[in-house]
DNA sequence: TGTTTCATGTAAGACGTTACATGATTGG
DNA sequence: CCAATCATGTAACGTCTTACATGAAACA
């Protein structure tokens, strides 16, 4: 049930609207929480049935802005402090990795390399997004953005690596 | 859907049962590609229907063992070759740290100080994993479950440095 | 005036989780 | 004979994806 505390979390501060969250969706948090349009919308109206968010203002085209509540932000805290993380890892690369004994050597090291380039490009777009970004506005989602973009590079350097050292091996048993 | 081709690869060069296949999720591929037993009964019948395996074998109390099919290795081996992975990242630790700015400094760090541990711990317990393996038998679960390992060890070394880092990070915004 | 952007919503179906329900066989 | 293990299946519920449907306002 993340969904609902990523929504209030992009409410903290600033209302917004479902239209926002959409971008906010699809940029700030592309790589952390994805989430689509049906989702946000419906989670939007949960919430407000729920009392942890409001309509704070309404705009031109139907425009409703949601607020977070008193009760929302005692929310968003408790799931910070008091839930556990369940960490549910559903990868789907690594269950590649696992099944690639039915490939001939030749595919399996096609498919890393792939996995390597892939991992390139997006540390590479990361660099990108790290230099467009401008850090000297101060708030939550660009202190913690850094934080968060500084994993994201750790991670795809991490997974450029591993996919190297993994053809490697390939390579070297099958020339054995 | 990639819960299916799982069942596949699993059922590689050799029949199995849920039962015996529930286990197999729970250990080898808890890690990787967690699922439950009413999703393998469930994706094992449409499997059947489609096809893509058979029933081998009948055992004692309604056992039923499950093979692969020409076609169940077709669509492995094009799912592997041919399918783009697909990469939903939902990473609730990631989602934790973006909106950490709600906490205090203290609260912060104390959740990346759960985070460090719960990493080193992690760290810790594959290395377990690691040891008590039998490496010398051949085997595609094992010549890939050992490249796979290696990713966890290299993931919960890097999120375990990082959340160091991040914690560093905090604590020096806090002082300044 | 026409295109783009803003803006919200619903419906169908796939996928996943939890819990319930049942019973045979093995081993001590 | 009793407990543990083996073994399968269904039902209810919640979440996520894809697609459909609609229309107002801004801008060129």
């Amino acid at each position: 049930m993340s969904l609902r505390h990523a929504v209030l979390g992009l409410l903290v501060g600033k209302p917004a609207s479902g239209y926002d969250l959409m971008k906010l969706f699809n940029t700030s948090l592309a790589n952390v929480w994805p989430a689509n349009q049906s989702q946000v919308y419906g989670e939007l109206a949960r919430l407000t049935t729920g009392g942890l968010i409001d309509v704070s203002a309404e705009g031109p085209r139907g425009r409703k802005e949601y607020a977070l509540t008193d009760a929302g932000l005692a929310e968003l805290r408790h799931w910070l402090t008091e839930v556990e993380p369940r960490q549910v890892r559903h990868n789907e690369a690594l269950l590649r990795v696992f099944f690639m004994g039915v490939l001939t050597p030749e595919e399996a090291l096609e498919s890393l390399d792939k996995l390597t380039r892939q991992a390139a490009a997006d540390h590479a777009q990361l660099l990108e997004v790290q230099d467009s970004v401008d850090w000297s506005e101060e708030g939550m989602l660009t202190a913690n953005g850094r934080i968060a973009l500084e994993y994201g590079l750790r991670f795809f350097a991490m997974q450029e690596e591993w996919a190297k050292w993994a053809a490697q091996q390939i390579a070297a048993a099958t020339t054995e």
